[in-house]
DNA sequence: TTGCGATAGTTAGAAGGTGTAACTTCACTC
DNA sequence: GAGTGAAGTTACACCTTCTAACTATCGCAA
């Protein structure tokens, strides 16, 4: 039965309230700067009060670690599901440009004192499922490189998703280079160069999918 | 003349002091907990006296990001000196991986309220300007995309350096590509995975420079 | 050598952060 | 209606950056 007790329904309800300002705090200025003090504030109750609802800074640090993560899983499977590796690219990266702080709180810089829990690296591995089916439907290339082999015998990260080796190394490949990408546009580093990073990101979608199979 | 009185060079030496434990506490703990009490108490002063040799917590970041910078700049101009493509690159992931956080302290989450001064984007295009200048001297590609029309029209980040839109396209890629696995690694995202970085690094500098090549 | 001025350091304290302890108030249950 | 537990309060400890005011010291110059 998910039927509540009122407590309980004031209480997610407050929880939520917490997190959506937090989310709001998180994407003008960063985790860092992070307070529970000023969230407490804008919430309507006095600082300390909010250790009802979570108990520390980082309690709350990684519960918006976990959402963001379904989060992103949530839009990598919706995507899998009706489209192909573009698709998904493409979804990665609206998603990292509707909230570049979302993004960059997850696979940007770790956050000092902080240790991921289990449950994350679950959703990180659903994540890289979705990658290597929606790969392994992509045609694939014909090439057999060093990095096929050295993945094949480390492929236990794959789960239970059959994957031929080739299909491990493209959806390992797709990961960083999308993410190259990405993380060096949202940390601001293209800015002043001139050009547009949307170009860039297609081009190395264009080099995915054909820079191997095309020749 | 670079003689300097014997004030001067006290002052130089605490100084120097002062950014070598802030490094070593900045390659343990991450930048956030970058605490200027724990340096000075550290350096054998108490607190504000520190304030006497950086005006604020924000002018010491901006003074240790521009030696990163200067750092990697050296380390890129060297290799870019002796040797081609793979040497740089292999010159870069050396140095992040010598200091993890120096790596991410200059590519990674930009730091919240901090706005990185003029002269760091100036060192940042030095590095640009070798990275273009090696992959001219490499043989080229054959090929034309996209994206070497749309840096043509954009090309102001070059400088000085002659560069065909070919070399532009394909210094960015290196620096996304090389960006990518790496800052993945640093960030710990492959850790449970199994297999080993390096081989993914080698696999992507593969890539770069016989995708096209060796058609 | 004596004395002055700049510099380096000190302590005190404001403002704001996380987090704990103790207390009150309120709502629901028996 | 009484009691119990949750929710919120204030007060406080301890940390942070950073300012203000004061002292001591160092170097130079008359």
């Amino acid at each position: 039965m998910d039927v509540k007790t009122s407590r309980e329904r004031y209480r997610a309800q407050v929880r939520a309230e917490i997190k959506r300002y937090a989310w709001e705090q998180l994407g003008t200025t960063g985790v860092s700067a992070l307070s529970l003090n000023a969230i407490a504030k804008h919430v309507g109750m006095s600082g300390p009060a909010l250790y009802r609802y979570f108990p520390s800074r980082d309690d709350l640090i990684t519960e918006l670690v976990r959402d963001a993560y379904r989060s992103l899983a949530d839009v990598v499977r919706a995507a899998a599901g009706s489209g192909g590796v573009a698709e998904v690219a493409y979804a990665i990266r609206e998603w990292a440009l509707a909230d570049p702080q979302r993004y960059l709180f997850v696979y940007g810089t770790p956050i000092p004192g902080y240790r991921a829990p289990g449950d994350t690296t679950e959703i990180s591995n659903e994540i890289m499922a979705d990658l290597l089916r929606v790969h392994a439907a992509a045609p694939g290339d014909g090439r057999v490189t060093a990095l096929d082999g050295h993945v094949e015998g480390h492929r236990e990260w794959a789960g239970g998703v059959p994957a031929s080796s080739a299909v491990l190394r493209r959806a390992v490949t797709f990961w960083t280079r999308v993410h190259g990408v990405l993380s060096l546009e949202l940390a601001g580093h293209f800015a002043g160069m001139g050009f547009d990073p949307a170009v860039l990101f297609a081009a190395e979608l264009d080099d995915l999918s054909t820079e191997d199979g095309s020749r």
